[in-house]
Order: structure tokens, then C-alpha cells, then sequence
DNA sequence: TAGTGCTTACGT
DNA sequence: CGTAAGCACTAC
């Protein structure tokens, strides 16, 4: 009798093995969910394989029965099965754990992969609302909802509609009303004849080239969609799906987790007769199964979603979209560190289908895999309508003496664009009121006691915050040095610009975007619809403001900061403030309001910033290029980072060093450790922090040696008092 | 990671 | 002598 190996959800890289179940299927194909006993819980792995029990290494004596198996079918088809195998390979993470995050949340809790049907009330065949006696207020009410819901509603529904579903008894038994078992119905269902509900736009010609070629494709196509704001991108995704579309498939769009905004769905909804779904946060997970099994059915048509929707399964599938393809957010930060974007490439060529990264600004990873050949490279160089590129200005902020942050030359350039009778957009990636409250008397600047960083000062309302591990305290009377009441706050946040903004512009609105002044529900929204009238005001926020709304009528975006990536000890930090600095930018101007963009800032003469604002991006990405080949830096090198953590000064890193001297000898060839070395900012959170970099020119090399360091760091003795983690093509904090 | 069982520290 | 906290260990 075969026995079963399963991936069972735990932080362990390895498999287990089972006896089948005493009563049920003794044959389950791999992909079957299957209950079993663990430790002393009940937990439900992932078969991956029937073996002889001869192949066991577990004693035969050891060896326990699985409870059930929950899936004659595999839950998860064999792409997805497949896709997420190698995920974890790729990213050494442990199996289990990686097909249980491909599964919506109520799969990996045992639930059915069935529809659940609902109770659905409709009237009767003959009801009429004269059946009901004129006095009867509420049930008459009822019924009319019912009259108006002939394919049935749900209770939930009719209380919603202001109905008493406790009347729907009485109905019942007077033969007015009828329930019936329905399972969940998709919204949008009625499928046409027609797939476009609106005509599309006219495409230009460089539009056109791209959806073109993306028709014309067979099977897998990789391509790079390099436009630039306001180039149309959105409409060449639309008229590429819409070919997916007629031909009976389905379309699989990523978004970054800021872009799933109802206005982004809203295009497409507007746009196709086809049921479209939004896989967002705010669903429960009910609404998420019944997306999942919807896509798996083929039902539904286009799915939007953000990182995770990777693992949507698509019956028909016709095209994967991952739009804003260098944004950070397609990685995921902890456990099972997958990048959806990469994620997305290896599934388009497995379905056999093509794969459209968009972006104005693309990674250079992705620049580097069209300049090989590997993606093919499309342009997009043209705004729609007569829209002109906004114009660059580097204001030189060397030797002046600044306001809270503002200069002089900003202050009036601002009041000149408010005149004018337009709007203004101040960006400044730091929030709070400022970086430091430092003591005037000693200098000695209040540092949160869990890390080693500044404690950030917040005015709305008082209080110190530590931006690093969220431990907030009241602002202190003293220093806690020297004793002087002299604290005083150095530096400014998006509050402190506010401040000053409204003291320079008493009579100019103002409104703040960050994270702190939209906590409030609808917060963001109602501001949007106050700036969207178009009367002057001020915009001031961090990268909030930079993703996602557009804001025609702001004709000053100003970089308050220009140069905070610029000196990071991160090496994509020159990348990333491109990246943002175009993403602010591209706020400005739209159509008949051309736009100027004004970066404050002390390198003026910066070679690579002026590249970027006067040339543009591409020059930019490939003298950013040419520099990462020449320090053989990713995408011409590749890394892994292992992290350690621990609560005692030098235990991590002592672990890393350990590791590294057992492990050299073993590592393949042109595999470098580079560290260990303490993290940029040591102590974080109560815990000590180091790292060490694993490069390697290849990816082979490389994760033989991951896979080896992996076994070593389980086995060692220090593992119980370090936290590791693994971090396989990491995107930040070096 | 999660659960358990053993050792140690400390207060009464 | 009790309880609480800390840690070592295991999972088929």
C-alpha cells in the first residue's frame, strides 16, 4: 500500500509522510487537501506524492493515518500546483506554507470548494400586491421587493432594501412568496452577445503597434510597455483584453496595492459586457472563495487583484497584465518572500500565453530582460489629447535659508501658480510634524528606546512616534541629559510644511495626504472631491499622493526633498527616487494645464538627476545600467539576503559569521558571502539586527549554495535563539 | 510555528 | 512551597 507525503503548513522544509485513511480514497491525486493528525493538532497538508512505504525515512511505527481526505478533484489544478512548487524552490520557502497561501484562507481551513448555496425569496408565480390587505403596510412593502427581485434575493439583501425578513413566513403561507436554494450569483452575470458595453477610444499609432503585436501573439509573449504618463497605457490594456475577450478567455490584471482604488475597476466595468472582479482587501473571505471559484470556472472574466491574485486559477486563460510593474508592493515583505511580477512570467509562459508589464518608469530588471532580448520592448511616447510634458526645474537650495523647509524661491513660485487660479501639489516622503526633537541646550535628540532611531514629533495630536516599531509616547517636558526645557523639533514632516503652508497662504486651503489624515473612513475621499472642484488650494502629502489620482487641475508639483534617495546606502536608491520623483511629477498637468515640477534640492549639478529631468527616464535607466554592470550589481548579479535577529547585541551576527565559516567551503564556485554585517539601523523593535549578502553571477550556483545554507542554518545549534530569514532577489533595505 | 514539559528564579 | 517565566525539543 502506498503511503502519502504531504506538505503540511509549518515553518519546517520538509515533507511528511502518512498512511492513507482508514475508510476513504487510499488513491488521492497530489494537489488533494488532506486532514491529518499533527503533534497534537489537527492540521490539513497538500499532497504532493504516493510513495512506497519502504521510502519512508520515518520509522514504520511512527507513521500516522490521515484522518480524510477533503478533495476527490485537486483544489488546486495542476498549473497552479506546479507554479507555486517552483515558487517555493525558488524562493526556499517551505513548501507547506507556500501552497497554503495559494489557497483563499477558508480552503486552507478545510471548507468545501463548492459554491455554498444561499437561500433565495422570490414571489410566487400569480402575487400581486392586491393579494395583501391594504392596512398591511410592512408586508406589502416586502412583497414589492420581492416583485422587484425576480430572480430571487437573499435576506440579507432584502434587509438591506429596508424588508423585514420575518414577514417572509407569513407571505410564504399565504402562497405569495417562495424561497428557493441558489447558489451565489456573480455579479454582472448576463452575459452578451456584445463584449464592449462602450466603443473603445482610437488608439494611436504607437497604441496600435502594441495591441496589434499582442493580437497577433501565439502563445507566450513576454513585453515591457514602457509609457509615459498619460500615454494611454490603461487603453492598450483594454483593447488587448478586449481580443482576449472575444475569444472566450479570460484576463488576469495586477495592480500595486495603492492602485485597486473602485475607479480603477470602474474603467473596466464601463468598458466590457463581461463580469469583472476586484480582488480587494475589503472582502470576506466568503466573497473571496466565490471570486476564486468563479475564475476557476471561467464565469468570471477579467480579475483585478493585487500581489497574491497571482494565484487566481483561470480556466481560460488569455492574458496576465501587471500594471506599475516596478512597484515595490508585488514583492511580499515577510514569510513566503514571492514577487508577483517575476511570479506572473513564469505562469504566462506555463499557460502559454502573453504577459504585459506596463510601467512609466519600469525596473531595471525588466529594462535589463528587454535590452537582452528576453521581453520585447514597446514605447508609448505620446500623451493623449495635445498634453505637453510638464516642464523640469532643479531649484538649487545650496547656502539658503529655508522656511521649515520651503524656500523662497518655492514660496513664490507657489503663490504665483495659486494667483493664476490653479492648484499646487507640495511631496515630501516623511510624515509627522518632524524627524527629531533634539534638546537646543545639549543636542542630545530623543531616541525611541527600542531602536536606534529618532523618535518622530507629531502635533495632531501631541505625541512622540517611533516610525520603526509604532511605540508611541507623550512629548517629554525635558531633555533627558542635561535637564533644559529647551526641546526643539529639527526638521520637517508633512504636518510641519501644513503649518507653514497655511501661515504663508492664510486663505489658501490646504489639505494634507498621508497615512495619518486619512485614518478616518472616507477621509481621502472627501478631500478628493473637495480638490476635484478646482478651486486653488494646496495639496501636501508623502508617496500617497503619488500613486493613483490624477489632478488636473494642479499645475506645481514641488519635490521638497529631491534629494533623500540620492546618498542611500541602498543601491537601488538612485532608482527608486526616479521612479517616485516621475510617479509625483506625472500629477501635473494634464491637457489644457501644462505643467511645471520644481525639486528643491542641494545637488543641482547631480549627473544623474539632471539626466533624468531633462533627458528622461530611458537615458536615466541606461546610464543606471552601465553603472550597476560595471559593480556587477543586480540585474547583472544576483542576490539573497539572509537576515538574522536577536534580543542580545552580536548573537545575530555571530550566527551569520558562524554560518559563513562552516559554510565557505562547502559553497559552489563564483558564489560570494558578502557581511556579515549590522543592519543599517542595529537595534530595531528590541531586537539586534545583522545580515548577510549571498551574490552570485548565476542563479544556478546561487541556489545550490541557498539550499545548502538553508539546511545548514536549520540545523544549527544558535537557531533557536536567532530568528533568520531568507530573502531571494531582495528589493530593499541593504 | 505551536504546543509541551522541564528548570530556574523569586516571593511569601 | 507555590507560581511564573524561560528554554529546549518535537512534529511523519
Amino acid at each position: 500500500m502506498l503511503i502519502f507525503r504531504l506538505a503540511i503548513p509549518s515553518p519546517l522544509h520538509r515533507l511528511f509522510d502518512y498512511r492513507p485513511p482508514v475508510y476513504g480514497a487510499v488513491d488521492a491525486a497530489p494537489g488533494c487537501r488532506v486532514r491529518v493528525p499533527f503533534g497534537n493538532r489537527e492540521v490539513i497538508g497538500i499532497l504532493v506524492d504516493r510513495v512506497a512505504e519502504t521510502e519512508s525515512d520515518c520509522p514504520p511505527d511512527k507513521l500516522k493515518a490521515a484522518l480524510e481526505v477533503l478533495d476527490e478533484i485537486p483544489v488546486l489544478c495542476d498549473e497552479l500546483y506546479q507554479l507555486t512548487c517552483w515558487a517555493a524552490r525558488y524562493y526556499q520557502h517551505p513548501l507547506g506554507d507556500a501552497l497554503q497561501q495559494a489557497l483563499p484562507v477558508l480552503l486552507r481551513q478545510g471548507q468545501s470548494d463548492r459554491f455554498q448555496h444561499q437561500t433565495l425569496w422570490r414571489a410566487s408565480q400569480d402575487a400581486s400586491l392586491s393579494q395583501l390587505a391594504s392596512n398591511a403596510h410592512r408586508q406589502r412593502e416586502l412583497l414589492q421587493l420581492l416583485l422587484e427581485h425576480p430572480q430571487g434575493i437573499s435576506t440579507d439583501a432584502l434587509k438591506a432594501e429596508g424588508g423585514d425578513p420575518k414577514l417572509l413566513r407569513t407571505l410564504e403561507s399565504k402562497g405569495l412568496a417562495a424561497s428557493m436554494e441558489k447558489r451565489p450569483q456573480l455579479p454582472h452575470a448576463d452575459e452578451q452577445e456584445q463584449v464592449l458595453r462602450e466603443a473603445p477610444l482610437t488608439l494611436n499609432n504607437e497604441q496600435g503597434a502594441v495591441v496589434s503585436r499582442l493580437q497577433q501573439a501565439n502563445g507566450f509573449l513576454p513585453l515591457l510597455l514602457e509609457g509615459v504618463t498619460g500615454s494611454g497605457k490603461t487603453e492598450v490594456y483594454l483593447q488587448a483584453i478586449q481580443h482576449v475577450l472575444e475569444q472566450g478567455k479570460q484576463a488576469l490584471v495586477l495592480v500595486p496595492e495603492i492602485g485597486l482604488t473602485p475607479q480603477t475597476t470602474a474603467r473596466f466595468k464601463a468598458r466590457f459586457n463581461v463580469p469583472v472582479l476586484a480582488l480587494h482587501s475589503g472582502m470576506t473571505d466568503r466573497q473571496r472563495l466565490d471570486a476564486w471559484l468563479w475564475a476557476r470556472e471561467g464565469s468570471a472574466r477579467i480579475l483585478i487583484g493585487t500581489r497574491s491574485a497571482i494565484f487566481t486559477p483561470l480556466k481560460h486563460p488569455g492574458i496576465i497584465i501587471v500594471d506599475e510593474e516596478h512597484d515595490g508592493s508585488f514583492k511580499q515583505q515577510d514569510g513566503f518572500r514571492y514577487h508577483a511580477r517575476d511570479l506572473a512570467v513564469y505562469r504566462a509562459r506555463q499557460l502559454n500565453v502573453p504577459v504585459l508589464l506596463g510601467s512609466a518608469t519600469p525596473s531595471l530588471e525588466s529594462l535589463q530582460n528587454a535590452l537582452s532580448g528576453r521581453f520585447e520592448h514597446l514605447r508609448l511616447t505620446q500623451r493623449a489629447g495635445n498634453a505637453r510634458p510638464p516642464k523640469f526645474e532643479l531649484m538649487d537650495i545650496k547656502q539658503q535659508t529655508l522656511d521649515a523647509g520651503l524656500s523662497s524661491g518655492l514660496l513664490a513660485r507657489i503663490h504665483q501658480h495659486l494667483r493664476q487660479g490653479t492648484q499646487v501639489l507640495i511631496f515630501l516622503n516623511r510624515r509627522g510634524f518632524s524627524p527629531a526633537l533634539v534638546c537646543h541646550d545639549c543636542g542630545t535628540p530623543v531616541d525611541c528606546t527600542r531602536c536606534d532611531a529618532r523618535m518622530t514629533l507629531h502635533r495632531q495630536p501631541p505625541h512622540l512616534h517611533c516610525h520603526h516599531c509604532d511605540r508611541q509616547t507623550p512629548i517629554p517636558r525635558r531633555c533627558s541629559q542635561c535637564g533644559s526645557d529647551q526641546l526643539r523639533p529639527a526638521g520637517s514632516g508633512t504636518e510641519r510644511i501644513e503649518d507653514r503652508l497655511q501661515v504663508h497662504f492664510p486663505d489658501v486651503p490646504i489639505h494634507r495626504v498621508d497615512r495619518d489624515s486619512t485614518q478616518r473612513k472616507n477621509a481621502l475621499e472627501r478631500i478628493m472631491t473637495e480638490v476635484h472642484k478646482g478651486e486653488p488650494c494646496i495639496l501636501v502629502g508623502t508617496q500617497m499622493l503619488a500613486k493613483g489620482h490624477h489632478f488636473p487641475k494642479v499645475t506645481l508639483v514641488a519635490i521638497l526633498d529631491a534629494d533623500a534617495g540620492l546618498f542611500s546606502a541602498d543601491f537601488r536608491g538612485m532608482e527608486k527616487t526616479a521612479q517616485l520623483t516621475l510617479q509625483v511629477a506625472g500629477r501635473a498637468g494634464r491637457a489644457d494645464h501644462p505643467g511645471e515640477v520644481v525639486l528643491q534640492t542641494m545637488q543641482a549639478d547631480h549627473p544623474m538627476l539632471n539626466t533624468l529631468v531633462h533627458a528622461g527616464y530611458e537615458p536615466f535607466a541606461r546610464e543606471e545600467l552601465r553603472l550597476r554592470q560595471g559593480g556587477h550589481l543586480p540585474p547583472f548579479s544576483h542576490h539573497a539576503l539572509i537576515r538574522a535577529e536577536a534580543n542580545r547585541q552580536g548573537l545575530a551576527e555571530n550566527f551569520l559569521l558562524s554560518l559563513r565559516e562552516w559554510g565557505q567551503q562547502y559553497l559552489p564556485e563564483h558564489v560570494h558571502c558578502i557581511g556579515p554585517f549590522p543592519a543599517l539601523m542595529e537595534k530595531r523593535a528590541g531586537l539586534f539586527r545583522a545580515q548577510m549578502l549571498i551574490q552570485a553571477g548565476q542563479r544556478k550556483p546561487l541556489h545550490q549554495a541557498l539550499a545548502l545554507l538553508v539546511s545548514m542554518m536549520q540545523e544549527h545549534p544558535e537557531a533557536r535563539r536567532v530568528r533568520w530569514t531568507l530573502d531571494v532577489d531582495p528589493i530593499d533595505s541593504y
